[in-house]
Formats: structure tokens, C-alpha cells, sequence
DNA sequence: GACCTTCTCACCTACGTGTTAAGC
DNA sequence: TCGCTTAACACGTAGGTGAGAAGG
């Protein structure tokens, strides 16, 4: 019986492939409040993480994994008296919103050995070239995860897409609950979680 | 006709792949001075790094690269009064001095675009079963750059030796010239570059 | 004793956070 | 004015240096 992952539109001799979302609980939370992601023009790193686990590969054979940002409304979106409410039109999505996991390509046994954590994967709303995907600032997005056989023909790609993770881009947080969760799981925002805790005047320049 | 690499054992149809030493000139001014390269518990990285460029892949075949570090003597080295000498008969080498980059398995096109880097190598003295490199102290490697085509039998594999960056593996420099290059050169060394600019008691606990 | 190894340390590099004020 | 974006910043995480004292 496979196990529960993220949907997936495959179908016959693939069928026994999974992969499931790790960390949905925390997702959840997030999603709960209407999830915000932070763009910047270097780049900004997700959280949470997208991490998935895969099962059912064929453990010989070669792999490329990606993660791709789909555009999920026609509208773009405003933060109004405390809550998300649709706006105007939604601008053009920026084409290859795609990364490519920089473990790729490998064998199907390697994918499997351990989550496969999206981490790197870098956010922006400028075209600088890099590995980092553009997204448009206050447009809604829903993380989906490809499985690409090497050398496969392009109608036999595994899509996963997870709900969980949907998310509004934003240049600065909106609500600050949102913040404030992100503050308490993230450790590298470890700095503000322990702020109560510190005397007065401590942010000096 | 082809790039100057670092030697290569292979014959017919791969003549035209290249392996090139980056930054040679600097790896030239240790091995002036006879190289040391640290060797800790916990892995230690290797200064200079080998990097290498390669060309004449097959952009889409696919290709494993190794550094192996290959013991060059029969014997034991001793510092003694500012010089290397032969000390005793040489330890069994540790087997499987074979660090595998982690951008492999990946395509011919992958690593022309840009020197393949050993930066993360470390180098250990003890077993302790990561992907470190087990080296005995005290005793010489020259370091080797192996390509493996994937699914080639082993007899075709492709070796680079490069006999500039030779080194004997330390767990404490003894020669203090080559200490002051790494110092000069390495910048994670930068603390030990600036003292002479330092207070007096500077390094307190 | 002499030689070699181990461990802790101050000091760096490198870079991931939300905050804040300024910019548009 | 208002909404959104940008850039500098303090403060973390994470981990790579040789020095120096202690251990074997």
C-alpha cells in the first residue's frame, strides 16, 4: 500500500513511488494564518524548509528533483485590517520558476538514504541570474515537488504538490503572527526570540 | 592539442580529456618547503585545495570524481633540525583513501563549467566513518584526481596525479615557514595574520 | 627526556534573521 | 498620504584557523 504523500499525477508501472512532505505539522501552523514568504533581491531562504521523503524509486537509476512554484491565483493579494483580500489583477508569472535540487542528478538509492531538503532553494523578486527563483511580490504560490528520470521523455514526470506549503511572497512580513511563529521555530532568528530577555537600549548602533 | 594537465594513464579514444592543477603557483611555494597538511580527529581541510579544471568530457555522459591520496614512500618522516628526513619503515596505508566529490554522479558539461573544487575534503588520523579521509601521520601522499564514466568497468578509468601537491600529513606543523605561508594565504588563518597589529595581552581569556 | 597527539581557546570567515528607517 | 520596497544593521548560527597547554 503506498504511503500517503503529496497527491501525484503518475499512474501505471510508477504507481508505487511516494513522496511525503516531512515537518507538516509546522506547515500546517503556518498555513493556518495564511503563510508569508520573504522576498529580497539576493535572495531569501524558506521557512520552513521544504523537505520531502521518497519511496519506491528504482534505486539504479538516475533522478533529477525539483521544486517548482506554481502561481495559484488570477488575482494579486492585499493585507487589509489584519486578514489577506484579493487585489487587482495577478501580474504575469515569471517563467522557470523552477530549482533544480543541487544533488542532482543521482541515483533513485540516494534520494531515498534520507529527506530530501529543499534548504538552499533561494526566494527573489529581481531576474539576477542565479539559482534563485523570482516570484511576484504579494502574489499566492504552492511549492510542488518533479521527479525526472533522466533521459525520460518529459510526459513521464512525477508531480507532487503540497497544499500545506502555500505561501503569499512578500517584501516585509504583514501579519505578525506570521512573524512571530517564524521567529520562534526559525533558529536563525534566534536574536528576537530572546529580546524580552534583554536590558533596555540594547539595540544600540 | 591538448591542455597540459597533470599527467594521466589513459590511452585511445580519451586522449583529448584534460585535468588541469589551479593555482599551482601557490601549491609550488609549499612544495618548496615540503608540504604539511593537518590531520585532526574530527577532519581538518586542506590548504591550499585542490581544484582542478577539466575539458574534453562528453558533456552529456555521465561521470564520478574521486581524490584519492596515494602514500608515496616506504617510510616514516621525522623533523629533525629545521629538515625532513626518512625515519622507520612505513605504517600499512589506511585502505580507502578515496574521497568522492559530492557533486557526483553529475554530466561532462557539469564539471567543464566551472574548476572542480575539493574544498570540503578533511583529513583525519582516526576512523570515524564519514566521508573523511584517514591518513597515517608522518607519512607523505601525493594527492590523485580519478574520472569514472558511470557504468564503465574499472579498467577505463581516468587518473590525474599531481605530484605539486604533496604533502605530510601532520597533526601539528613543524615547519614554521609553512605555517607563516598558510597563515598569509588561508583566510580563516586571518587572526594569526593581524597580531603583529595587536595590543600587548591581546589574547586573553 | 623527547616526541607526538589531543583538547580548548580566541579570533576569524561566511552568511541567515527580523528590525528599522529611508526611499519611491 | 499610503502602500510597498530597499538597504544598513545588530545579532544570531555554523564552522574553519593556529596557538598553547596538557596528555601520553
Amino acid at each position: 500500500e503506498p504511503t500517503v504523500g503529496g497527491g501525484g499525477s503518475r499512474s501505471g508501472r510508477e504507481r508505487e513511488v511516494s513522496v511525503a512532505l516531512d515537518d507538516r505539522e509546522l506547515w500546517v501552523r503556518f498555513q493556518t494564518l495564511t503563510n508569508e514568504m520573504i522576498v529580497t533581491k539576493n535572495g531569501r531562504r524558506m521557512f520552513p524548509v521544504v523537505k520531502v521523503t521518497a519511496s519506491g524509486l528504482d534505486p539504479t537509476a538516475m533522478y533529477t528533483v525539483l521544486l517548482e512554484f506554481v502561481q495559484v491565483d488570477s488575482h494579486r493579494w492585499k493585507y487589509v485590517n489584519g486578514e489577506w483580500v484579493p487585489g487587482g489583477k495577478a501580474e504575469v508569472p515569471p517563467s522557470n520558476a523552477i530549482y533544480i535540487h543541487p544533488e542532482s542528478p543521482n541515483f533513485g538509492a540516494h534520494w531515498m538514504k534520507e529527506p530530501i531538503s529543499f534548504a538552499k532553494v533561494k526566494l527573489t523578486n529581481k531576474t539576477n541570474g542565479n539559482g534563485q527563483i523570482m516570484l511576484n511580490s504579494l502574489h499566492k504560490y504552492e511549492p510542488r515537488v518533479h521527479l525526472v528520470k533522466v533521459g525520460t521523455d518529459l510526459r513521464r514526470i512525477m508531480t507532487y504538490p503540497f497544499p500545506e506549503t502555500q505561501f503569499i511572497a512578500v517584501t516585509a512580513y504583514q501579519n505578525e503572527e506570521v512573524t512571530s511563529l517564524k521567529i520562534k521555530y526559525n533558529p536563525f532568528a534566534k536574536a528576537f526570540l530572546d529580546a524580552k530577555e534583554r536590558p533596555e537600549g540594547y539595540y544600540q548602533r
